[in-house]
DNA sequence: TCTGGGGTCCTAGGACCC
DNA sequence: TCTGGGGTCCTAGGACCC
């Protein structure tokens, strides 16, 4: 059996959106970054022009500020991005039934069976990135292989606007001299110890005996020698929707500098408990369990989680068990650089639940979000936020 | 300014129930 | 008879991705 996998992948998307929606960045460097976008936090995306000029994806901002001064900077629409990526996914749905969105910028498609409508799989590739081209004027490489790990491969080959189709052979050759880390799944941990076992390319792993592989990372070393030998056939992940529901939400926070202030930390895990609830509301999620992470910056964090009987969307909720969660670490004297909540066991909320209980409260919250909805987030907040909402 | 912030999945071990 | 297996839930920790 042998089955064929395309794999799109967006060029600098949320760079290359941004460029589309304001013509007087085309052809410019342009650099996407986060919240406070300029400084503290390190860039999301770059165009092709700013690339050019050495500036590399996930790079500290004041890093690529310096290397490229001349950068324009604009801050990162999420909403925008995740708009996009869905219309991306409609448009995909016409080639092929089988569809799994991989991240907001990556999708993959099964190719089998698309020959009687699209011809060749340069020609499904060639079309795919030109009705993307003609929608958005943004543009795509495309890869097309016998396996999920090779499609991703081929695209990022060809980068940017490209359009590669491999089949086996070529898969094996191409991986036989490539550094092991260069495919999806090895990371910087995973390549070290790789090559404490004198691994440093894929044909080098692909001819490793199983028994060693297993025997020092489980089941996963038999699945990446797999991947090697272009063995895998994991499937497709198909949502009709393009995403299924989050398994967790969270937020993080680096501070500006570690602090040891017992209320500024309370304030920032109560902010971030409500931005956290926030989220679940417009999803109309539920969650049970809470994770808690604290790091002075320091050492290494630490972090705990619990899972409670009952659900919540509620952010003094969430908070409340955050401070139960510090208690049971034996937190006696917070002391945070970076402080991240999160939730996770979660379910659709039913509205009928909470009503007897707290319908008073969730009157309440829920008026607060479409005030938050109508006129921006933060329009009103907890008065207890005051001080920590001033520093974002 | 000196690597962010949002996620996912896997595993092993313990608790508990039948 | 207090030993045993199977299943589920939970926690902690590790690793990875964009």
């Amino acid at each position: 059996m042998s089955s064929r996998i395309m794999h799109i992948d967006m060029d600098a998307f949320f760079a290359s959106v941004e460029q589309q929606v304001n013509p007087s960045l085309r052809g410019k460097p342009v650099i996407i970054g986060g919240r406070d976008y300029k400084y503290r936090s390190i860039i999301c995306a770059a165009s092709y022009e700013a690339k050019r000029l050495g500036v590399t994806s996930a790079m500290p901002s004041w890093l690529a500020l310096k290397i490229c001064p001349q950068a324009i900077f604009v801050p990162a629409d999420t909403p925008k991005y995740i708009y996009t990526s869905n219309r991306i996914f409609e448009i995909l749905k016409a080639f092929s039934p089988k569809i799994e969105k991989f991240s907001v910028d990556e999708f993959f498609l099964e190719a089998d069976g698309c020959r009687k409508l699209f011809g060749s799989e340069e020609e499904m590739g060639r079309s795919v990135k030109e009705k993307i081209r003609e929608e958005f004027g943004i543009t795509c490489s495309v890869g097309a292989a016998p396996t999920k790990i090779t499609a991703k491969l081929a695209a990022k080959m060809k980068k940017p606007d490209g359009l590669y189709v491999i089949g086996r052979d070529e898969a094996l050759a191409i991986l036989e001299g490539l550094p092991v880390e260069k495919i999806c799944g090895i990371g910087e941990r995973l390549k070290k110890r790789f090559h404490l076992l004198g691994i440093q390319t894929c044909g080098q792993l692909a001819k490793y005996p199983d028994r060693v592989l297993k025997e020092h990372f489980g089941v996963i070393g038999l699945w990446l020698k797999a991947a090697c030998r272009v063995e895998d056939f994991s499937d497709i992940d198909y949502f009709a929707e393009g995403d299924g529901p989050p398994k967790s939400i969270g937020h993080s926070q680096t501070l500006r500098q570690a602090s040891c202030d017992q209320q500024y930390i309370k304030d920032w895990i109560y902010l971030l408990s409500e931005m956290v609830a926030m989220r679940l509301r417009h999803k109309a999620l539920m969650a049970r369990t809470v994770y808690f992470y604290i790091s002075d910056g320091i050492g290494g964090g630490s972090a705990k989680r619990k899972t409670f009987t009952e659900p919540t969307y509620d952010g003094y909720e969430i908070y409340q068990r955050c401070l139960h969660i510090v208690e049971q670490m034996g937190l006696s004297d917070l002391c945070a650089r970076v402080l991240g909540v999160s939730v996770s066991h979660l379910s659709f909320a039913d509205h009928h639940y909470l009503f007897d209980r707290q319908d008073r409260r969730d009157r309440l919250i829920r008026s607060v979000d479409r005030v938050n909805d109508q006129y921006g987030e933060w329009t009103v907040y907890p008065a207890s936020l005051k001080n920590a909402t001033y520093e974002r």
